[in-house]
RNA sequence: UGGACUAUGGUGUAAUGGUAGCACAACAGGUUUUGGUUCUGUUUGUCCAGGUUCGAAUCCUGGUAGUCCAA
């Protein structure tokens, strides 16, 4: 509903914000006016797209100043009309969106640091043998930090996105909440979104539905825009990431090379062209024929071998995770309705979780769970709501661990 | 070398002498802010040369190739 997204941007934003604002009145002085145009004043991170651009009119209607930053992370060439164009068609799109609205905008040119922190982890993850998720790493390390960075530098108190996802506090916390749209749903990729960058997001969108989304542009007089194709939004994969990987990374079949594929019992059963090209739960592009459908298991970097087998063998008991950012862990390891998404889009599963004593968690499954692929993220959530979250580990000696730690499931239980 | 058996798309397999089908792979598209999954669609074949027959993947002859048994 749309009415239910105004509140919520008025909820935890100026309303707040303006009792803050009165208690310091009294002083009277300078600092305060210029503490109030700052509490007006909100960045919209603008990719162009349909979000962003229903963010920044929705910001705008309900009275804030609003900002737009784009950022021009990776020049991807098919978003280039002609050769001879100077900036990629998503920048040009909201500069264009920027104008027509009349709000302040910038372009951020961080290509250069995107290609050594986002671009360098994905290529490294790959190499090896893990799956990178590079939307969780870029979301919140990267892409909102800048957005602070350029809030702070153009005096704005709030940053907005169009990320289908809400906010709620709770036990002075902020939570991520899923998007009321289920299927657009984007808290997948913000589990890593620190507490002080949460405390100053807003995320109008929340609550409504893509179809919403584009009606509410529609009826802004953006009829265009609103019958636009999906975001453009900034990834840099274009084609195939075997190929992305082959371009910026041209040693890779020198380092890897030829490897085997194996079953679950270490048969040969033919060749692959090195791991980095394999996740794990994949079906197509395996090039061999065993008259089922087979799957990627395993990887093993350092025989360079891929194990193969059936879709039962993907089905996973227990997961481990590791590199965890939970807002409070003793809520959700005591929490009795706990679920894990384990790719974006799926629905999460219920769980149990506990802490080893090296830091990783263990997780056992209530319903069953696939293609546990290290490197990708496993966010915990109860109900829609996000409690943290962790990067799928190497899953190595899992049988053990799991069967060591058996009992303390069994004690979590009811 | 003597005997036996087999030969069907990229792979594995079906087809009382009567339209060559299935699975897997491959390719294309849809879905999608990662990878992957999934869905839809498409392509490709009777080892070669003769013969019998209205009609041959199927029967016959020869060739070629492979497998197995024969010290």
């Amino acid at each position: 509903m749309t009415k239910e997204t105004n509140q919520q941007g008025m909820n935890f934003s100026p309303v707040n914000v303006g009792h803050a604002i009165s208690g310091e009145e009294g002083r009277g002085n300078v600092n305060a006016e210029a503490m109030m145009k700052r509490e007006k004043r909100v960045l919209v991170g603008m990719s162009g797209g349909i979000d962003s651009s229903a963010v920044c009119i929705m910001l705008q209607e309900q009275g804030y100043e609003v900002v737009g930053v784009t950022m021009r992370t990776w020049d991807v060439p098919s978003h280039f009309a002609s050769p001879d164009q100077e900036l990629p068609n998503e920048v040009l799109e909201a500069k264009a969106l920027a104008a027509r609205l009349g709000i302040e905008h910038h372009v951020a040119d961080v290509r250069k640091e995107f290609r050594e922190v986002i671009v360098q982890y994905f290529i490294d993850e790959y190499m090896s043998g893990r799956t990178p998720n590079p939307c969780v790493m870029c979301n919140p390390l990267f892409k909102e930090r800048i957005l602070c960075e350029w809030a702070d530098r153009t005096g704005c108190a709030w940053i907005a996105t169009g990320h289908y996802c809400r906010l709620e506090d709770k036990n002075g916390h902020r939570y991520i909440v899923a998007g009321e749209d289920m299927t657009k749903d984007q808290s997948y990729f913000l589990w890593k979104l620190p507490q002080e960058i949460l405390r100053r997001m807003i995320f109008p969108l929340g609550g409504m539905t893509k179809q919403q989304v584009r009606e509410y542009l529609a009826s802004k007089g953006f009829e265009a825009k609103a019958r636009g194709g999906e975001s453009m939004e900034v990834c840099f994969i274009d084609k195939d990431y075997r190929e992305f990987l082959r371009e910026h990374c041209p040693d890779i079949d020198q380092r890897i090379g030829e490897g085997w594929f194996v079953d679950s019992k270490g048969l040969k059963l033919g060749h692959h062209k090195g791991f980095a090209y394999y996740t794990i739960g994949q079906r197509k592009g395996l090039d061999i024929s065993m008259g089922y459908p087979v799957y990627v298991l395993k990887i093993n970097a350092a025989k360079n071998t891929v194990m193969l087998g059936t879709a039962d063998q993907l089905k996973a008991e227990y997961m481990l995770v590791e590199d965890i950012n939970i807002i409070d862990l003793d809520e959700l390891l005591s929490c009795k309705d706990l679920s894990v998404r384990i790719r974006y889009r799926s629905k999460p599963i219920p769980c149990q979780a506990i802490r080893l004593d090296d830091g990783r968690m263990l997780v056992k499954f209530g319903a069953e769970a696939s293609a546990i692929a290290p490197g990708q993220s496993a966010v915990f959530y109860e109900g829609n709501r996000v409690l943290g979250g962790g990067f799928i580990a190497s899953q190595q000696a899992i049988r053990k661990i799991s069967a060591e730690n058996e009992e303390k499931f069994r004690n979590t239980e009811i």
